[in-house]
DNA sequence: CCCACTTCGGGAACACTGTTCGCGAACACT
DNA sequence: AGTGTTCGCGAACAGTGTTCCCGAAGTGGG
């Protein structure tokens, strides 16, 4: 038997010694720490410490390091501002995604937690009724709207760790706080072999298209708002 | 002074005691296990007892458990059998990507790592070859074409993700290696919740979509590869 | 007023984890 | 036989998530 969601446990009765924190100061502790040093960096000893507690009493307001990741994700989501659904669809998912990017890029920890556990909590829930509210007059079938949901979000999310990951390659500077952020990977990864695979020759495309790339600092918002207008126009059909 | 990434690091010369054993066999170890019993079983001194050796003697042929990682994410990539990049370049993507998702649900631990290491190795370099080579023809700037490689791989991941959390979900029977495979999350995760926000209301649209939905279980193969057609189609342009 | 009863706080312990050190063994070459 | 270099790996270290269990701190009943 497995545990309910952690958005529908026990909340505290009036009965017995009273509780010195609560649920929503963990998650807080815990989203400062994970801002500040990384996922790593969030661990019960590390939350506890921050909230000048032991570790054992956290299990107190979460069954577990990973329920607590969970509610990370979800209190994060309750940052979106989301305007009454009008309008057509298109810009409409356009602006949560831009949003939902922009949350990403203030908690550089986001994406890889978005990727990897599917869940929704009561904020994400707010959100998928806002989508389909967008798309409520949309002749798609409900199945294609989850599905288009969900690439949207997976979409984003990838952007969004690329873009994190490209902005540990510059010496110093502006990626200081986003290296912090992410200790583990050693800076300049994804495209460390891809050099030495060109200069040994055999991939005569992907030097082509190298070699054609404009090393113009495009504005990275941009691309990412035609990217996913596009995916959301191959998924849904034209505005 | 971080390291040079793992797959051009010095090879054993021919001098000094031999080695017993080979990075591949390191790496097919780690896979093995991880098929078994999913990623968390695989740790060092888990890949060293299947070995027979001891744990330290790893880090012989791996700098590390997140060396290891990336290898075995480049060693599944060889798995790839890429015909020769002729025709049309939709269907010659959509190919790619049935191969991918296969991949996948084949070593159930491989979505989750796709998705949060943007690395690639040799095969990875062979495989964003072969795309480019079908793209070889299409008028979009490099830059694009790069975007739509990672969309794809994104995309494929995450749907492949839900796939196995899915199969998750029944009692017994068919998903009794991927539960196994994958066993940190309890079951019925992401719509736990979901239930609940319905039944409390508050979410038309939400409640309508998921009555409208078709219980049929239709091949998530094929929606697999619309759902992909879509995205890429939306990217590149008709076919 | 005191005594259950229930809940919270958290030190200590357990079973792990990844990683480093350092030493002895095993080979190639002179 | 000696030297240089590499490999194997037991032992140790610092850290992890989690559980036990006991004392403290409240509330409600008699």
């Amino acid at each position: 038997m497995d545990q309910a969601p952690v958005w529908l446990r026990r909340r505290s009765t009036g009965v017995g010694r009273p509780a010195e924190r609560s649920q929503e100061e963990v998650t807080a502790a815990a989203i400062e720490l994970a801002d500040l040093d990384g996922l790593v960096a969030v661990s019960m000893r590390g939350v506890a410490g921050r909230l000048g507690t032991g570790a054992a009493s956290l299990y107190r307001y979460v069954s577990g390091r990973d329920d607590l990741l969970d509610l990370m994700i979800d209190e994060v989501a309750a940052g979106y501002e989301l305007p009454p659904p009008t309008g057509p669809w298109l810009p409409g998912l356009v602006e949560v995604g831009r949003q939902a990017r922009a949350l990403m890029l203030r908690h550089p920890w986001l994406p890889e937690l978005v990727l990897t556990r599917p869940v929704i909590g009561p904020h994400g829930v707010d959100l998928l009724e806002h989508v389909l509210a967008l798309l409520a007059d949309h002749p798609a079938a409900p199945a294609r709207k989850l599905e288009a949901f969900a690439v949207m979000n997976a979409t984003t999310a990838a952007f969004a760790l690329n873009e994190l990951g490209a902005a540990e390659r510059p010496a110093h500077g502006a990626g200081d706080a986003v290296r912090a952020a992410r200790p583990a990977r050693a800076a300049g990864r994804p495209d460390a072999y891809l050099a030495h695979a060109m200069a040994a020759g055999g991939h005569p495309h992907l030097t082509a298209a190298l070699a054609g790339m404009t090393p113009t600092a495009v504005n990275s918002g941009d691309r990412f708002e035609s990217v996913l207008a596009d995916v959301l126009t191959g998924l849904l059909g034209p505005a």
